[in-house]
DNA sequence: GTACTAAGCGGATTTACGTCA
DNA sequence: TTTGACGTAAATCCGCTTAGT
């Protein structure tokens, strides 16, 4: 479906192109350009993800798309994932993870780090201390759910970290948090959160973006039923060619295009892309020359 | 009462590893 | 001894939810 308007700049492609999915056949990619917005916008249709099974994983090929959608080339990812290959951070760490490059530490756990002071598996020790473990009950108890709330410089440190990548591989999550003071616990769901604000801020730009254009292809929609209305009485008005004094035309002749001269003696009308509001068709004289806009009313 | 956000929970996915035929 | 299939554990992610500020 191609849609466009150059008079109002509304540029709207849904086409089998453009209608792609990922490789695990869950989005809906929808260019669209409009004067309202500063360049041609790719969006992902977050609801149609809604009807997947799968919510997320996606390795969006659309590197144009905001940041939430860049996971696909995500610098933490592994390069099977991130679609890249030779990331330094996990050659760094020596890890190929899925979902960060941790992993390996995870899965290969006789090359785990052990921390030197206790002896005990550093990652255990995270989740421990994330899930609360390694907290007796009663401070559990006493302190569960008790809101911690992040310093402003603990905030400024991890929004700048996530604007230069959205996700974090293990080593830099264990020096972020070490850095902020925090538990790797926190720094990781402050970003699991921070992608949560990110994605819900996209969907709703994405949902306004959508509006503005089903907005304006109505009134595009209903301008066209008006002149469609116009042109019918028109040429249903015997005044209309006594008044040119030409002949009328048998039929009302669609051209394809603004630059094309219809049949002799038709009444030419542009392309709909063309019209314009106020737009007057035009007679072809015999020589195929337009004779000028004639008047409607 | 509402918005924001840290944190918990459960499910999905991937990888490494161990076992067994 | 090697190999492939299979099951399990671990880690991370996301979506949803809860609860504190």
């Amino acid at each position: 479906m191609m849609v466009a308007e150059k008079g109002e700049g509304i540029g709207l492609s849904l086409s089998l192109a453009s209608f792609s999915e990922d490789h695990q056949g869950r989005s809906l990619n929808l260019n669209i350009s409009s004067p309202d917005l500063p360049k041609s916008h790719h969006l992902k249709l977050p609801w149609f993800n809604a009807f997947s099974p799968f919510g997320h994983r996606s390795s969006d090929p659309c590197s144009g798309a905001p940041q939430v959608f860049l996971r696909g080339i995500d610098v933490n990812r592994s390069p099977k994932e991130a679609g890249h290959e030779g990331d330094d951070d996990e050659e760094e760490a020596g890890i190929s993870s899925p979902n960060s490059t941790i992993s390996s530490a995870s899965g290969k756990r006789s090359e785990r780090e052990l921390d030197p002071a206790s002896g005990t598996d550093e990652h255990e020790n995270e989740r421990a201390s994330s899930r609360g473990a390694g907290i007796s009950d009663e401070e559990d108890a006493e302190n569960s759910r008790k809101k911690l709330r992040l310093s402003k410089d603990q905030s400024t440190v991890l929004e700048e970290t996530f604007r230069e990548h959205s996700t974090l591989n293990p080593k830099q999550k264990l020096a972020l948090a070490n850095r902020l003071g925090l538990r790797p616990r926190q720094v990781e769901v402050w970003f699991q959160n921070r992608r949560a604000r990110t994605k819900l801020k996209q969907t709703e730009m994405d949902c306004e973006l959508l509006k503005r254009c089903c907005e304006n292809l109505t009134e595009e929609n209903r301008r066209l039923q008006r002149e469609v209305q116009q042109l019918r009485v028109l040429k249903l008005s015997p005044h209309f060619y006594m008044q040119q004094q030409v002949a009328p035309p048998t039929t009302l002749t669609l051209c394809p295009s603004c630059e094309r001269v219809g049949p002799t003696g038709c009444l030419v009308v542009p392309a709909a892309s063309a019209m314009r509001p106020g737009f007057k068709p035009w007679v072809v004289k015999s020589d195929g020359i337009r004779s000028g806009h004639v008047a409607m009313k």
